[in-house]
DNA sequence: GTGAAAGCGCTAACAA
DNA sequence: TTGTTAGCGCTTTCAC
């Protein structure tokens, strides 16, 4: 009757066997080991390495301990965005013992509900997610069947859900409000399908910023709106932008992946960029500085949005919680890839 | 006792109440429909909705269901590299029903081990793992305990687990080969602290390519380590490959990261790239090819390395798996960042 | 300080 | 075709 340390794992019944004890003196060490006599203890740990006990995580959900699973629906881990803020989630969560179950919707909705349908049956502690079905009444019944849910980088709308946001329309103004101060007096603004929330925001930002200074938004912003989701931006894009009559002399893109297409893309036809045309970036991930040249862009606290969002949901298991917003503020960064207006100089 | 949409989940015994049925007819609705009764079935589906029943995947693992998680401990999720990895990992699971749990480890052994203590625990399907720990015993016992494990960018060494690799030395090789054909003769390998199988194996197909065209590797090649996990590359770096004698006309990067790094470090001393210098990547990141000038660069199918070890996770349930070991080529991408050496010319 | 026993929600073998 | 039943491994009263 010798246990092998490398066989199969067993459970509490194998450990109180071997160590002539019950089952609930074994808990007993597992869970509170103060009440159990330092001998009795010795014996039960024996007997657990003995055995190679492991503990059952989904026959302690089901008996009611929370599960130390938290599920993170994002557009796309490989995106550096997305990564990032998955990483902050990850962090905060892991200090907790919790682990992160993430997936990617890719922009579909379909995906989308049947990841947060998968995570319910689950009995995930939670779940953290980005939505992209512009419907938040699935997240709502989700919550109130009992899975907490925090929403990132997207409001919460009308439901009573925690969500953790950039505030976008500081961001767009931003932006806008340097490229102004350069003495540009025509701008385009890059934006691709999706997050039409951030994007609309931006825009709104940046309204403000041209109508502060006196301008007539209409005519200063070029809006240029294509899907950019595949890898490469499509070279219409440039096309528009420099065949718009005025010409731009400034663009801001809808993100620094954009920005980087946009930077070649000018410079195989020959603009030169700070020069001829100011590019803006925005999230500014870590290439952003490493570009050449190196890329003005509005940062985001990326990290910090699944941080707060991991923050929020692991709150919510406190009797005492009350459904939060939290708000952060983006900043401008420049670098070399915005210079002052070429007519002005 | 109107049971409200929005409820708390009811579980198999509220739905077979309401539809008046037993237990076991609600689990023959679920897992095999067709031997129920058109009629009972739908009321049964009926009732379904009605309590808003969600099955419980705890309860069901517990029960001997294969559990739909399977775990992805990989050294850094925000890191490009296996955040595509991930991503390969997840689009093969994904369309089996299965989620994916991931983790980085950072480099820490310890973590590592927490991770995958975690994992078991939760008992998973499997663990995909790329280990930082050398010691793959405990990969190995997790295994005859019973949670599959699969290697991935890692040789399965004296283990029996199965394991995804890339042929490092026809990767060094290849990026070699392609300088000693522009006319390099001294050649700078700038590697960090991570990842020693790879970094070694590639040196080895270095010196392959160089004792092939009857070169001494040793003069030849200017081996050049440092820490270089943090974002920056530290400036030493550059000041020892151009301060070496004789000064090498080439280097070759362990990743593109490294390589943007060298690319921006030349640039900021006036070493012309690819006239002066020679600079070739490793990976092929997304950005790569963006960059200006793009970069050559050794291509690893990334993505594929995930989905295989995936696959090869999913082998694993089958009675008739045997453990296999999976080898990717890479393969040479020329592009704008490499030239004839100075000397030649 | 320790043990006996009741279930958590589900599956599957067997009975009706 | 449907129902009954015995656990899966654990936590948690409550008795001893």
């Amino acid at each position: 009757m010798v246990e092998d340390s490398s066989a199969r794992r067993g459970g509490m019944r194998d450990v109180a066997r071997v160590a002539g004890v019950s089952i609930s003196t074994v808990a007993n060490v597992l869970s509170r080991p103060a009440i159990v006599a330092p001998e009795t203890r010795r014996r039960v740990q024996e007997a657990m390495a003995r055995v190679g006990y492991v503990r059952n995580g989904p026959a302690r959900v089901l008996r009611g301990v929370p599960s130390a699973i938290v599920g993170s629906v994002l557009l796309d881990l490989a995106n550096p965005f997305y990564a990032q803020v998955n990483r902050g989630i990850e962090d905060r969560l892991t200090d907790q013992g919790c682990l992160v179950l993430a997936g990617s919707t890719d922009l579909d909705a379909a995906k989308e509900r049947r990841l947060l349908g998968l995570l319910e049956e689950q009995a995930v502690r939670g779940v953290i997610v980005a939505p992209i079905d512009p419907d938040l009444t699935r997240l709502q019944e989700l919550s109130r069947r009992g899975t907490p849910v925090v929403l990132v980088d997207h409001p919460r709308g009308r439901t009573d859900l925690c969500c953790v946001t950039v505030d976008d329309v500081l961001g767009g103004r931003l932006a806008a409000e340097h490229l102004l101060a350069l003495g540009h007096r025509r701008i385009a603004y890059l934006s691709g399908s999706v997050n039409a929330v951030s994007v609309k925001q931006r825009r709104a930002g940046m309204f403000q910023a041209l109508a502060a200074a006196g301008l007539d938004s209409d005519k200063a912003l070029l809006d240029v709106r294509m899907p950019i989701e595949p890898p490469e931006l499509p070279p219409q894009a440039i096309e528009m932008i420099l065949n718009a009559s005025p010409r731009p002399t400034a663009v801001l893109c809808v993100n620094d992946t954009v920005a980087l297409d946009v930077l070649r893309g000018l410079e195989s036809v020959g603009v030169r960029v700070p020069a001829d045309m100011s590019v803006v970036g925005y999230d500014d991930l870590q290439f952003a500085a490493r570009l050449s040249p190196s890329l003005t862009t509005v940062a985001q606290p990326i990290y910090q949005l699944g941080y707060a969002a991991a923050d929020l949901l692991l709150d919510e298991a406190r009797s005492d919680h009350t459904h939060r917003e939290v708000l952060f503020q983006p900043s401008l960064v420049v670098r070399a890839s915005t210079a002052v207006a070429p007519a002005d100089r």
